[in-house]
DNA sequence: CCGATTTTGTTAACCCGTTCACAAGCTCGT
DNA sequence: ACGAGCTTGTGAACGGGTTAACAAAATCGG
């Protein structure tokens, strides 16, 4: 995983553990799947497979989120598609910003499924004078300089960082001036920010390192890991 | 977190831990900064600190690589990249096939930084006629259908997948089957593959709604949390 | 109405990862 | 040559997350 975070460790409240947030859109996700196949009840263990986990860690999971299921049947499916959606925000419409209209800024942008996941892309922001004022996907570039008014203007609280490393950093700091308090960062740096704002990081080449170390593991002398498994 | 590992559990044998080898990525990147700054050698703060951890969670991490610091001085900037970079396989170049050559698998055809970090991209397969035969960064685009040619071609372990979620299992299957071990998923989908694979999992929109959850939680009574706050 | 069966919710053990704290070891000044 | 001062490497404590196992609760057949 390449998530770093950095926010406060939050804790106490009554606050659903990280690792079960990261996997609550998951079970979302499969739950919207199991609709469409016109199920209206799905037990712990169905939906543990279509999402990809053990069945206990997804009782335990949902249990964070309180006791929607019956005992003996399962779950129904448009119950706690409702339950899971409203602990994630979904009851409302979030309008976020991509700062950088490259490549990977206009994926983002067309990227379809946003829309049902109560996400909304408002704006897209570029330094570049030849990218200000072309389409993206509906969406017109606007200068980086139109931050503040277009955070004021659709209340935005989630911000997309989507430019080079070096670019990084500084949009970042301007992107906490005004006003936005969740980073999705794209760029391959580390993001200094206040504590009071969270910043999740996807980095696509560290991905493909990671899976490159297991390769390399694979191809010379893993033959003890074949025969000391235990469990 | 979004990132699902479908393999064997490993551990025994000498391996290095999930959480370390993930982090070993960031920690290039830090000593390459470093390295640009004309750094020759650098303390277990300076680097913990450029890349965003603990110190102690540094010095841990690089523990499992072998014992190159020196006590009373630090590391040698040059060394420890070779030895990182040895570790994560960059001794040699892995070249890697995208399938989906849309809005996302242009982002990752363009994307820069695969080169200085052992990565390179083969070849990019679609299935649609329109995009078959266009160029993308340099590396036309070429029919699904010459998968197995390709993996047979270039030698490739690692694939990505960058199609619609519809299309990834599929997709998934043919790779298997083609001799891919290796599987970085963009798609919003669980692949089923046998445990010799290794899938590692991005979903854009699930980072989305994690973020968002964060915010729903800011916004209605956290006051507990910066109460009790505790470390 | 009751027992058999199913499936959830939860407790407790386990495991991995993080962090602290300190001993081991290196350099430098005297 | 030796002590003062750093910085690494690691043992041990701690905390969170995962998993197994079971009790509680619901349905269904007779």
């Amino acid at each position: 995983m390449t998530l770093l975070r950095t926010s406060r460790p939050a804790r106490a409240d009554r606050g659903i553990p990280d690792a079960t947030v990261a996997r609550l859109p998951v079970y979302l996700g499969a739950l919207a799947e199991l609709a469409a196949d016109g199920r209206s009840t799905c037990s712990s263990g169905e939906l543990a497979e279509a999402a990809g986990v053990n069945p206990a860690k997804l009782r335990k999971d949902l249990s964070y989120l309180g006791s929607y299921g019956t005992r003996g049947v399962g779950y129904d499916v448009a119950v706690l598609r409702h339950h899971i959606g409203r602990e994630l925000g979904q009851t409302q419409t979030w309008d976020v910003v991509i700062v950088g209209a490259g490549h990977l800024g206009s994926a983002l942008s067309a990227y379809h499924g946003f829309d049902s996941r109560g996400i909304n892309v408002a704006a897209v922001l570029d330094t570049d004078p030849a990218r200000i004022g072309t389409d993206l996907a509906g969406v017109e570039v606007r200068p980086f300089a139109d931050l503040e008014a277009v955070v004021e203007e659709f209340g935005i609280a989630i911000a997309v960082v989507a430019t080079p490393g070096e670019a990084a950093q500084g949009v970042a700091d301007a992107l906490v001036a005004a006003g936005v308090t969740s980073i999705l960062n794209f760029a391959p740096a580390v993001l200094q920010v206040p504590e009071t704002v969270t910043v999740r990081k996807v980095d696509l080449s560290i991905e493909l390192q990671v899976l490159a170390y297991h390769e390399q593991r694979r191809a010379s002398g893993h033959e003890a890991a074949d025969e000391e498994v235990a469990g």
